[in-house]
DNA sequence: AGTTTATTGAAATTATATTTCAATAATACA
DNA sequence: TGTATTATTGAAATATAATTTCAATAAACT
């Protein structure tokens, strides 16, 4: 946390931009879960914390965190964007379950590898990419 | 184009709906551009041969042709929901060009069967499954 | 303390997807 | 062939999430 913290503040300080109580306290309570946030969630989260603060503080925050490298956006297809975190977490794919919504990450070096080989082959340099099997997880089969 | 008719004409007999000019006009259209169209697209294309048909219809017409077997939604993030060929055309996954938009469809059966063992070792059965590589393509890298 | 200007937050706007509903037209049947 | 039934159409309305606008506020600097 206290690491995540001093991302911001340089990335603040480094732009000329400010540091206001808003955004430490975004930033915190996004820490604190681990889990996929919509900006939705976060928003009825972080107003308990504090009531006076807006949505869109939320959702232009959370722009900001990942432009300094803390969260990743993520999208289930599903009309709404969630964001993880990404300081201290590696890249990975995701185990998408259709009937309760839950997910798994998980990684996997040689399919990232055959990944790359398949962009080089058709002369495609590749910057990121996006893997999600959609299924049903265990709890779910019962 | 003929077969796609037919499967077309059989998916409107066994639920008892009707056969109408605009969903054959649409289907004839969409079938006759090789490339993934937005409902928005499509409709542009569609009312050139047909002033009359509204944005709905290919909207609805384009979820029917779904159901139907012969096409499939994809999403490549950017909000708008793209459709592309499903009869005779296997699955793939895409390689995205950030700068031009253009696509390239792979497969990589090797990828594809690491999806599966991957998900089997999570306890997850895999439904579905969705890869995206973005990057810039050979003609973008001028 | 005063000045500058980034930030905030409510409201408005944008963009796409989806639903509603009265009019229309495809199908079945007398 | 005409009539009844009901699926379909298409314009308009609505839903939903993302994004922009702008006047008021408050950090940061002198
Ligand atoms: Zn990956
Ligand atoms: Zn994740
Ligand atoms: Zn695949
Ligand atoms: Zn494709």
């Amino acid at each position: 946390m206290k690491r995540e913290i001093e991302i911001l503040d340089n990335f603040i300080r480094e732009r000329g931009l400010r540091h206001t109580p808003q955004r430490e306290v975004i930033l915190r309570v996004f820490l604190s879960i681990e889990k996929h946030l919509s900006v939705d969630e976060l928003y009825t989260i972080v107003k308990r914390r504090n009531p006076k603060i807006g949505y869109v503080t939320v959702y232009r925050t959370m722009k900001m965190l990942e432009d300094a490298g803390l969260c990743n956006e993520i999208d289930f297809g599903d009309g709404v964007s969630r964001f993880e975190h990404q300081y201290g977490h590696g890249h990975h794919d995701h185990l998408v379950c259709l009937k309760c919504g839950s997910y798994i990450e998980v990684i996997n070096p040689e399919i990232e590898k055959l990944q790359d080989e398949l962009a080089r082959r058709n002369r495609f340099v590749p910057l990121k990419h996006k893997l999600q099997i959609f299924g049903t997880c265990n709890k779910c089969l019962g």
